[in-house]
DNA sequence: AACGCCATTCGACAATGTCGAACGTCGGAA
DNA sequence: TTCCGACGTTCGACATTGTCGAATGGCGTT
């Protein structure tokens, strides 16, 4: 592809491989990895190092993700406009619903958590702003999914994490077809046994949807004694939704221009 | 510098640009900061956008930061040694104190917080891992601070941000004499009114300062009538302290190998 | 002591990134 | 409307710059 720069895609890939890899990797790894020369991958490696963007283990030589890479992930947040719209939704959201609200977006065909409000009443919770959730077997993934034009996002493999999981293309298309039906989705225990969980789909200018909006929590708070989503938490996650798209600029049926 | 590579510093300097920026940045903005040629800037920020380290606003053409930024930072927690090995102690320090924890370390003269435990009543606060604060009026700033070989981490410039802030490299030398002595840092009202804060370095192998611990809270709480550090925070404070050394490798005198 | 693996340095080649000039487009001003 | 300026983008040629093979020195293991 002409007009982009070979070095800055081998120093992305790199890093990528720095932040899925687990831990520190050495040179000669990164660069059997990448199949690129040693003294290669060294000078990335370096530049890298230079910027802050990696670290060196002074003792094994090993290289790790830098101190500066967080700066830009959290600078990232403070840009995103989903996140930045959804915060003054998300808390009433959760103070409503009494459960922990998450938002997310799509990134290579999962689910990136942009945003966490914890659930209201308890405590020691993880946060989990900038992980990645399947996007077949959670509320939010499917939400997404249901909306995207490009069913390449769809991920081939459907890994089976509960006996609940959809497991085949069939069974998810047939979900996401409902949740088109329904305008909204859930999830119960399709991902870990106990949990639950229901989400809308957030909508920007021109009716794309962007980004997802959902509660998740114990079974039997989520659901009904038929393991059905309470309407009224369903009702909760709509309006929630509803309201960051109308900031971000979505128009409905009848609504305002 | 010989061996490194030109085009990613620039590519670096984007991101930090993108970061660094109030939201998004147009091409024009970004080669004139930069002092780029228009083509230069725009096949970096191409292939940026390929990797998914920006995106482009399609109808501005702005630039911004990406999602999968996100991704690397978040990696980078993952595999930083001072906040896994700090977790464990954070949260009880946390139960035990009664006030929220945060765990720093240095980053471009400021104060990188990596790590961060609510406190254990309260609701609704805000979460600040990723964010930077001024190194010399905060606890966990002096307690890096006063055990840095190379003085050149200290700002040049000491913003003043409440009246009780150390205004003069002579005040900061004189407070950072008294940390070393005592071990432990404190500071009341020199960042906001109303609040105070009690920090400890944290040692790794070879007793290389690498970190701190602190809590931090409304000044009647951390302090007693004289305005004080309570000893009995301080007391837990610098164990936490120890205890995460001790799990970085660092020894004292007379413990263990 | 000898081996294998490692990170790093050197030097030469050409592949690659850079930049000036030019194009198409948009929005505002005359 | 027409003009003007600024923008993002494309093109092509030059030489800067990144790349890679070979070689070095250090370490831990055999």
């Amino acid at each position: 592809m002409p007009g982009t720069v070979q070095s800055i895609e081998r120093a992305a890939a790199v890093l990528r491989l720095l932040a899925g890899g687990s831990g520190r990797l050495s040179l000669a790894e990164i660069s059997r990895s990448l199949d690129l020369a040693k003294p290669t991958t060294h000078g990335i490696l370096q530049t890298l190092r230079k910027v802050g963007f990696v670290e060196q283990d002074r003792v094994s030589g090993h290289y790790q993700l830098g101190a500066a890479m967080l700066r830009l992930g959290t600078g990232f947040l403070d840009v995103n406009e989903l996140r930045s719209r959804s915060i003054n939704w998300a808390d009433p959201l959760a103070a409503r619903s009494g459960e922990a609200v998450r938002i997310g977006t799509v990134l290579d065909g999962q689910v990136l958590v942009v945003h966490h409000v914890f659930r209201p009443d308890d405590t020691f919770q993880t946060l989990d702003v900038g992980s990645l959730l399947p996007i077949h077997a959670t509320a939010l993934g499917k939400a997404l999914l249901a909306y995207r034009a490009d069913g390449a996002a769809a991920p081939a493999a459907l890994d089976r994490f509960t006996s609940r999981t959809a497991g085949t293309q069939r069974e998810l298309t047939e979900a996401l077809r409902a949740v088109r039906e329904a305008g909204w989705s859930a999830e119960v225990e399709e991902l870990h046994r106990g949990e639950a969980s229901i989400a809308a789909p957030i909508r920007a200018y021109g009716g794309l949807v962007v980004g997802a909006i959902g509660i998740s929590g114990h079974v039997e708070r989520i659901c009904d004694s038929h393991y059905r989503p309470r309407p009224a938490l369903v009702a909760n996650v709509r309006d929630a939704a509803r309201a960051v798209s109308r900031d971000l600029g979505a128009t409905f049926r009848g609504g305002a221009p």
